[in-house]
DNA sequence: AATATTTTCGTGTACGCACACAAAAATAGA
DNA sequence: TCTATTTTTGTGTGCGTACACGAAAATATT
């Protein structure tokens, strides 16, 4: 392992002067800056991060912003953990991070959170900009601030956050629309349900569904689709009425596509006669999702892996802080497709198992 | 944040007298130890880590032994770089990795790597224990020089190793046989090549062609399959002929399993007329697999995450030699599904990516 | 040419811990 | 009681890096 003390002794300088030139720092000749950078490269010279950070000893704050969770829609409950993951495995960085929840709900719960975040000067900011308006406001009181910030499973365009981690939501839906189409075979009636689709007002669901038609349309088979909307329904007794009814009325529709993470929820709303007839298909591993891929109610989840998304935007992040690496602007999180065959190699992390279960 | 000199200066004793007491040293009189001892959980003092292995600096030493690849079987660089990667990520912890090829054609060259690395007394080995007589005495000599080891890829039973990573091939056969399924519909006329299966005498492909078997049989349903080998053929014009001829001669025939990584020259093999009316399913995102996908030959193919694999491995060995963790015994890779549209997104680890195009 | 100023570079210390070595204290042996 | 031995404790240095400070060299000013 070469050191920067090595460095020095090739170079015939101090160890100041390599200091100053891998932090470029000012102080120092044109001249010897350009040989002390090639001799760098030539001895692959990397930084040791562990003497790094303990000479730094730099406490870095790092905010979360997200929707909470709750035993109803766990979904924001696995990237939370992959967090949480990362924060310990990073904290002897002087990684510190602060958890912040909003409600889907609520605009203003956001922005109060947003105003607090800002208030408290971290030196970035993870989250999932939800409102647009509010989130506008917001980037630009960072940028003010010089606070880089990184999106995390919802994207938006025209801001400058350093990069975007998350699914292509077009293409996940049109993946869900090929396999939808291998288990239907011919027939093409469809019934695409969206419960409390208004509280995520993002893109996500409209991609996906764009995607899921756009494979039909290229494949040049039309099909006949029926959206439900199911807005602030807390009563699955009226969910239930309401999809057989709609079910009983239209015999062709062979598969049901709910294209957001609530999948469950549609299909405890589906008497057993129907649902032997139907397959079923929705996104993201959520325990209740889960418990419908193994009862053979839910033939295929497709998952974005959201434990990793946490997990990694406090990598990228960090990785920005401490070593200044550039991410790249779009990290897409694989589109995995998970059935009752393989889930229970899907999720095997320990820790999360772990967490999960304590 | 406090630190071995803070109890110092509370217990009124030095620092090395509380390095003593912490790692159970001896030389420090009962009184003070138990004092000591008192006032480190008081101030719930917790060893920083950073700072212990910067004063460590010990060198770990990890040997891997893997089959080597080349242009024609690139199967094996994945875990290749994956190892590469956490090498990498952990040399600042000291860790240093010796990596040794063998040919899987030839036990001679297994065993002539074996004894190279038993001669080198590394800390831990990493490897894939493809010739059974061998790995039996190869580890009989690791076992009396106390060095740890792993398998990777492939399970072996009755060994002392401290763990295996790997797909659980059985269940990955199973999940093929659903796809399969779904893909082929009531026809369950099979074709099942292996090519090489000789050299990879393993028991991986009989795994995967049981649980493929099996999935049917739990379904109740009777399927038939041709087995077909080719064995040291390196002429695909022979392939061609032969499988074509038995497609021929078996009009069923609707699907082609691969159950090794080598489903891209059964592809190439089979002509356009028969490959239009098959599905095909293999295993492994090899690049010339991917190529298949790509080109809708392949249907599905089910991946391993083997980069992940070799990843894993060497965190593992790192974790136990540097924090005496201990791993679960089987550590399973995920049974992905891998299409089309998603495959863009499977093997997205840009590192990956990066070296594989360098 | 002599001094002042700026630019460029070297030195020393700290981060928290481990460990070798030295010193002091306690005990044993005479 | 005085040394010899053992037990207990203290000190110092190094790991690789960051950074403040000061020294030297180069340049500018008079």
């Amino acid at each position: 392992m070469v050191t920067i003390k090595d460095i020095a002794k090739i170079a015939n300088v101090s160890t100041g002067t390599v200091d100053r030139v891998i932090h470029n720092r000012q102080g120092v000749s044109e001249k010897t800056k350009e040989r002390i950078n090639k001799i760098l490269k030539e001895n692959n010279f990397k930084i040791n991060v562990i003497a790094r950070s303990l000479a730094l000893r730099k406490k870095y704050s790092i905010a979360v912003l997200m929707p909470g969770f709750n035993n109803d829609n766990l979904f924001w409950k696995s990237p939370y953990l992959g967090i949480s993951k990362a924060r310990d495995e990073m904290n002897h960085l002087g990684v510190q991070i602060e958890y912040f929840q909003f409600s889907q709900l609520d605009e203003v719960s956001y922005k109060k959170q947003c105003d607090i975040i800002v208030e408290l000067n971290p030196d970035a900011v993870i989250f999932s900009p939800y409102f647009q308006k509010e989130t506008l406001e917001f980037t630009k009181r960072l940028e003010g601030k010089s606070i880089p910030y990184l999106f995390i499973n919802l994207d938006l365009h025209g801001y400058k956050n350093i990069c975007f981690i998350g699914q292509d939501a077009y293409k996940s839906g049109y993946l869900a629309a090929k396999l939808m189409h291998l288990c239907t075979g011919n027939k093409t009636d469809f019934l695409i349900p969206l419960v409390e689709s208004k509280l995520q007002n993002n893109s996500v669901l409209e991609n996906r569904i764009k995607g899921f038609k756009d494979y039909f349309d290229l494949k040049q088979l039309s099909i006949n689709y029926k959206t439900l909307y199911f807005e602030g329904l807390r009563d699955e007794n009226l969910i239930k009425l309401e999809l057989n009814a709609i079910l009983k009325k239209n015999p062709h529709i062979s598969g049901v596509l709910v294209p957001s993470s609530r999948i469950s929820i549609i299909s405890r709303g589906i008497s057993k006669a129907y649902k032997n007839k139907l397959t079923l298909i929705g996104f993201d591993t959520t325990t209740q999702n889960i418990e419908c891929l193994k009862n053979d109610e839910v033939t295929f989840l497709i998952s974005q892996k959201s434990f990793n998304q946490g997990y990694q935007s406090v990598k990228v992040i960090t990785d920005y802080l401490i070593q200044n690496i550039q991410p790249s602007k779009k990290i897409f999180s694989p589109i995995e497709i998970i059935t009752k065959e393989n889930v229970e190699f899907s999720q095997r992390n320990k820790w999360e198992y772990k967490k999960i279960n304590s």
